[in-house]
DNA sequence: AGCATTGTTTCACA
DNA sequence: TTGTGAAACAATGC
């Protein structure tokens, strides 16, 4: 689920119930979602601070303690915040008497009784302390027009590939980056140096519009085509065949009449 | 059984 | 040196 809408409102739930709460225990025992960090080391970082601020760019987020360091999460590719919420689902009954969230892969306790995990079936989201965030982008949903148009617009990769590179602009996955793509009419496989201005801004234009109706409606999986995105799927907007093949290196569908 | 999966990193190769 | 593409990573769902 997660790309850029997931991990904003990610951000903002925790920025609405996850700080000034003072962290007394942290399991950090994955350590492949921990690495590079020993089991205890986060925890031991963490414990009587408390989070002051929650961030975004792209999908990466981190969150500032009080004079302490800086905890970086990301929700890979299945992951999710949940914070106090025991009617969140995903528990498993261990044979009738209680019931563990087994895909809790990284969790704060607080002195008030109350927790935040980051849940996540496959493993592949992060938790580390002091992340590196130097080789993002600029955030998808904020770049500006020549910005936009000067890192997006050039390389002989295809468009779909320049737009889902995390240093290029950061926060567009696989079916964000298909969906903005149908809605700009721009075919996925052009090489993205072939833009020309006008139809960059477009680009970006629909990326941003995309990304914002996500996050309103609960995460791009609400996107107009994604009950699309199928062998036999029809284009939702004019009936024609959807084409599928492999473009940068992930499962990519779009209009064979409208993306040009 | 086999294949696909919303993400990132690493590695081979041009 | 830079850029591109495939594979690996982990685990689940169809």
């Amino acid at each position: 689920m997660p790309e850029l809408p997931e991990a904003e409102s990610a951000r903002a739930l925790i920025e609405e119930r996850g700080l000034g709460r003072e962290i007394v225990a942290v399991d950090d025992g994955d350590t492949y979602v921990c690495r590079p960090h020993a089991p205890g080391e986060l925890a031991d970082a963490l414990i009587g601070h408390r989070l002051v601020s929650a961030h975004r760019q792209g999908k990466a987020l981190w969150a500032q303690t009080d004079d302490g360091p800086v905890l970086g999460l990301h929700l890979g590719m299945a992951g999710r915040i949940v914070i106090d919420d025991h009617a969140a689902g995903d528990y498993v009954s261990d044979g009738g008497r209680r019931h563990l969230p087994v895909w809790d892969r990284f969790t704060l306790h607080f002195a008030d009784g109350g927790w935040m995990a980051l849940r996540d079936k496959r493993r592949l989201g992060r938790a580390v302390l002091d992340p590196d965030l130097t080789r993002l982008g600029p955030d998808a949903a904020m770049v500006d027009r020549d910005t936009f148009r000067r890192r997006v617009g050039r390389g002989e990769g295809p468009l779909k590939a320049r737009i889902m590179d995390q240093s290029v602009i950061a926060g567009v996955g696989n079916l964000l980056a298909d969906e903005a793509l149908w809605r700009a009419c721009l075919d996925p496989r052009r090489p993205a140096g072939g833009l020309d201005a006008g139809e960059l801004d477009r680009l970006r234009r629909e990326i941003r519009a995309t990304t914002r109706r996500a996050i309103e409606r609960g995460g791009v999986h609400t996107g107009d085509l994604i009950a699309h995105r199928r062998r036999d799927g029809v284009c939702p907007r004019c009936g024609a065949d959807m084409a599928r093949a492999t473009v940068g290196g992930r499962t990519t569908y779009w209009c064979t009449a409208e993306q040009r």
